[in-house]
Formats: structure tokens, C-alpha cells, sequence
DNA sequence: ATATAACATTGTTTTAAAACAACTTTTAAT
DNA sequence: ATTAAAAGTTGTTTTAAAACAATGTTATAT
């Protein structure tokens, strides 16, 4: 976190659900001091291990969620994209965060104290059902990914998540923002093997791309392959 | 679900959260009609795919919950012992359940409808709140979970899961209550390198084996085993 | 009591994917 | 503009674990 300043909601376009639970609420706006922060690439935004303090919400940016594993080696869970919440796995949790995030370009990031958020959803349930119900979806989520992790050959991995970034983007066409490397951490394979899939594919003319630059031009097929394994 | 019957919180031994918040709430104890459900070994208890129409409290017996995966390969995310929310991960997600649980051997399984549920932890949110810590809990263990299975060789994995179940049982002398099979699904390893591996650890050891019943001989030396991959 | 199915075991072969190695291309920093 | 550091690529080797096969053992049901 690079720099940061404070904030109000009222200027903040993207009007999340917290802010609409302290309007109904009857509080005043300035109660919230809202803490914006910037986030450079390769930037931590929380850290698997340390305090949940803040509630956190994706402003602006793109992140990666990830799991950081044995000989640091990781596993990328999902991408966030605004709006999201960042912190929402661990947050019922307990005490610390059991994943971190990193920004994968330049990001912003809203810090709303952990009690506030508390109070807040004390006093309206809708609030804490709108929580629970992004948090049950991200569940139901990692369910299919260990499956995928553990069934799937490398070739339906990799199709898999051609198909989840052409979703996360709105478009067959679209740029990978991520290294080899990390694409391969979606979906737990060797950069090397990464490569060389996203090649075959290239050759197979499932796919086309150039640098980071990806365009999904047999869709269905990759879809058979996601499934087979 | 061979039979069941109908059955009164004032007769249960067991009291639930659920109970604790009905009681508060100052409604009648009538109002909740629980169904105690009797299963027997193998028995289905909630099927991946399924509508959630209750609250799912496991009350007596062992139960298994996992993910079926491709092919029929299952893997198992936890055991249950009572007292246990049994649905809970689904709970909150949305209409599916997004696993299976099954009876380990001879089960009871209190029933309370969903919609009652959801009236009364919107009534009383300490009840929500616990709900809440148990899914954040599940889901932490999840995440080591995903580490274990993707990162750790099959040596390590195993180690883990009889450290695993000798603390489920609270001591270093237990029954596995799984067979071979099972045990391998606890951790994606296949039956027969399962055996062998429960072996090599009996012939160095570390753990002594007759049928199912198990003692871990060396606990440390297990531990290392476990963390180091 | 006997048959049948489920469970357990052990040695051997196959295979998928990682690891290694060597190299090119791109990006970022001074 | 030059250099250093990331990032990307491709062929080869190694390895861990599954799959296969064959057989033994223990339950379960009739």
C-alpha cells in the first residue's frame, strides 16, 4: 500500500452495501471514515496469516485471491473485479486471514473498520444475509475447484480456465493479466506446462494468442475438453 | 433414511442452538417439529445436487462429507460427529447442497425446516453469528485442505489424516471407522497405495495396525512426516 | 454352512506431469 | 541506450502416484 487517503462515501461512486445499511441505519455518513488506499501492482492487499482488522471492498483494479502453499509455491483461488468484497472468506472466520490477496494492477481499496461492519449488521440482518450469501457462492465455488484440482487432467485445467477468464471479462476476446506462472497457479500446473498447452491449443486453432492478448475462437470444443478432464 | 419419527426438543438430550434461540425468542417449543431421522450404515443423508429444505443437526452416530467428483471419485472434506450443523456450507449459499454427507455407521439426524431456521436467527442474531463462526471454521479448514491434497506427496497426506482422526477420537488409539478406500479419499489417494502405505508406517513403527484398529506409536515423528510433505 | 460380495494386500507396469536445462524475448531500471 | 531482470518457450529426463493384475481375507446373507 502505497499511499492512501481518507474518503467519504458520499463522493464514492460505487455505492456498496454497507454504505446503503448505514443510510437505513439512520447514522450519519462521516461515522465511516472510509480509508481508500492505492495498491500498486504486486502490491499485498491483506496477508494470509495476519489480523482481519478491516472490512475490505474492490474498488477499482483487478486481484488475485490465493492460497500461499508449501515451498511457496501458490494456488489462486479466484479473481476479484469490482465490486467485491475482499476479506469476506475470513471474515466470519475468526481472527486472521487464511489467504491473501495481491493487486494485479494498480488498484484501489476500501478499509472500513471491522467493528462498524459489526454493528452494522447487528442492527440490519440484510446486510449480514447480502454477506452471507456472496460468502456461501465463493464456498460452493472452491467445491468445484478441488475437484477440478484433483480430477482434471492438465488439458481440461487449462481449458477451464480459458472458460473462467472469458466469463470474468464479458468476451471471447480478452488479455490474460496474469504471467504464465500465475495462470498456471489458477489451476495448479507448472509454468512450463502452462506454456506449452496454451501453444498446443494455439496450434489446434481452439484458441489464438499473442503475448497476453487471447481470443477463444472454438468455445464449445474448449468446453468438451473443461468437462472430460 | 429408513424411519424416523417425530420428536420434541424437551425430550433431547442434545440442545442445539437452534433450541437456545427458539427459547429466547419466547416462541413455543411445539412450533419447531423436528424430525429425528434414523440411518443406517451407507445410508444418504443429504445428496450433492439436492434442494436444501432443513436444518441439518447431526445428533448421534459418524457421518462423511464429501464431494463426488468425476467418475464416481469421491473426496472427503470432514467427518462429522455430533454435535454438528450438517448442512451448514450449503446453508447460507443458496438451494443446492453443494456435497454429500453420508452415514458412517448407525446415525441420527435431527430435521428442523428451513424457514423456521431463517425466522429465528433473523429474530436473534447471536444465533446467526454462531452459525456463522462454524462455516468460517469449515472454511479455513478447507483451504488447508486444498494445500494438503495439491502440494503434499502421498507419505505426508496420509500422516495427516491419521493425525486427523486421532484427534477426532481424542486419542492416540482409535478406530479408523473408514475403509482403506475411504481413508485414501480423505486425502485423493488411491486404496491400494493407501495400504501400503499404512503398512510401511506399521513396519517402521510409527504406527501399529490390526484391521481397523489403530494406535500411533511415534506422534512426533508423524507430525514431521506430515509437514513435510 | 456355504456362497457371495466387500474389503484388503502386494508386486508390476504405465503414465501424467513436474523438474531440469538451455535458450529467446520482453519489460523495467539506470 | 544499455543492462539487468522478468517472463516466455521447447525439448528432455525424472518421478510420484495411479492403474493393473492377481490373490488373500473377512463379513454378510441365504
Amino acid at each position: 500500500m502505497k499511499f492512501y487517503k481518507l474518503n467519504t462515501c458520499s463522493t464514492c461512486q460505487l455505492k456498496c452495501d454497507i454504505y446503503s445499511a448505514l443510510i437505513k441505519s439512520g447514522r450519519e455518513i462521516k461515522e465511516i471514515k472510509p480509508l481508500h488506499a492505492h495498491f500498486r501492482k504486486h502490491d499485498i492487499i491483506c496477508k494470509q496469516g495476519s489480523e482481519v482488522t478491516h472490512a475490505l471492498f474492490l474498488i477499482k483494479g483487478t486481484a488475485k485471491l490465493y492460497i500461499e502453499g508449501i515451498n511457496n509455491r501458490n494456488i489462486i483461488l479466484y479473481l476479484l473485479k469490482p465490486p467485491a468484497y475482499i476479506g469476506l472468506l475470513s471474515f466470519f472466520e475468526g481472527n486472521y486471514y487464511s489467504y491473501s490477496v495481491t493487486a494485479l494492477e494498480e488498484s484501489e481499496v476500501c478499509f472500513i473498520e471491522l467493528k462498524l461492519v459489526k454493528d452494522l449488521y447487528i442492527e440490519n440482518h440484510e446486510l449480514l444475509l447480502s454477506l452471507n450469501q456472496a460468502f456461501g457462492k465463493s464456498v460452493s465455488n472452491i467445491m468445484k475447484k478441488i475437484i477440478t484440482l484433483n480430477q482434471k487432467q492438465i488439458r481440461g485445467r487449462i481449458a477451464e480456465s480459458l472458460i473462467y477468464l472469458s466469463n470474468l471479462n464479458n468476451s471471447h476476446f480478452f488479455n490474460l493479466g496474469l504471467t504464465r506462472k500465475e495462470m498456471g497457479e489458477m489451476v495448479a500446473i507448472s509454468e512450463e506446462n502452462t506454456v506449452r498447452l496454451l501453444s498446443e491449443f494455439a496450434k489446434e486453432t481452439i484458441i489464438s494468442i499473442k503475448g497476453r492478448e487471447v481470443e477463444i475462437l472454438d468455445m464449445p470444443l474448449l468446453k468438451k475438453i473443461s468437462e472430460v478432464g
